[in-house]
DNA sequence: TATACATATGAACATATAATCATACGTGAG
DNA sequence: CTCACGTATGATTATATGTTCATATGTATA
């Protein structure tokens, strides 16, 4: 846990040299030192659009279930678009997705292709999403 | 997202036998039993809609750097937009759709507005997605 | 080889959404 | 009250994205 790092409490910095470019909080709410601080802490911004993706990706209805289904089972395309009353079409770009960001993995029988969870790591991932969901009471759809 | 038709086609498929209203797949690749002893247990429309609004709202690198700041350490509104170089008005509409999934909690304090993970949940959540892109060896931004 | 079937993919279209701009709201000082 | 300032939000616009349709790829079989 990357709690909070103590010197919360330094309002009012020197700041004799502020950053003059930023337009709104001129002087008063900018907490230099402790933003100077954190700074040097934050996620690249690289990482940050990677991590974002990972999410996005999750981001989806659709994806969603395709991946609650693979939790329970592995499926082949043609068995996810009918228990999902997907296309066959749609089943098989979702996937694709899913491929990129290493959430599915897939193996070849003949004809048919069969996808699972890529790892135990993924369902913990999936899992989390749904218990802060249980959780919190936000409107039922 | 776009063109997700509404309630999907046609769930809680009728018959035990076959569903000959798909045009792929006419029989040779679906397993009936298994689709069907599955579909009983797949996660409700609804919440599938609901987890994917949370994942959404982390799929966007400007929010992934806010949820790490404010894993930091709280911040005001003023503090986050200098912090990670955006407008105030790009920072308070991010963290009002951060707040609408629960993710971030508020304090007043006079004129400024402190923010704050939701919980540790919430951060255990993020860190998971984390260890998730530490893993993989996807190509680098 | 030719055919059938399961899956993958490119293009096009419609919808969703993040940033910006302008402005409203809320609080504290005078 | 009026003003200043930190924050919130509606409208607009450019971009991103999920589905459908048509078609390509890959595999097995006759």
């Amino acid at each position: 846990m990357a709690g909070n790092t103590e010197e919360s409490k330094n309002r009012l910095s020197e700041s004799t040299t502020q950053s003059s470019d930023i337009p709104v909080c001129e002087i008063l709410c900018v907490h230099t030192d402790l933003i100077e601080s954190v700074r040097k802490t934050l996620i690249p911004g690289g990482q940050a659009h990677h991590l974002a993706d990972l999410f996005k990706t999750l981001g989806d209805p659709t994806r969603v279930r395709i991946m609650d289904a693979l939790a329970k089972n592995e499926f082949c395309v043609c068995d996810l678009a009918e228990l999902l009353g997907l296309s066959q079409s749609a089943t098989s770009h979702q996937l694709r997705v899913l491929r990129s960001d290493n959430l599915v993995k897939y193996r070849r029988e003949g004809k048919m292709v069969y996808y699972s969870l890529d790892d135990d790591h993924v369902m913990a991932l999936y899992r989390e999403g749904l218990e802060h969901i249980s959780e919190g009471r936000k409107e039922t759809y």
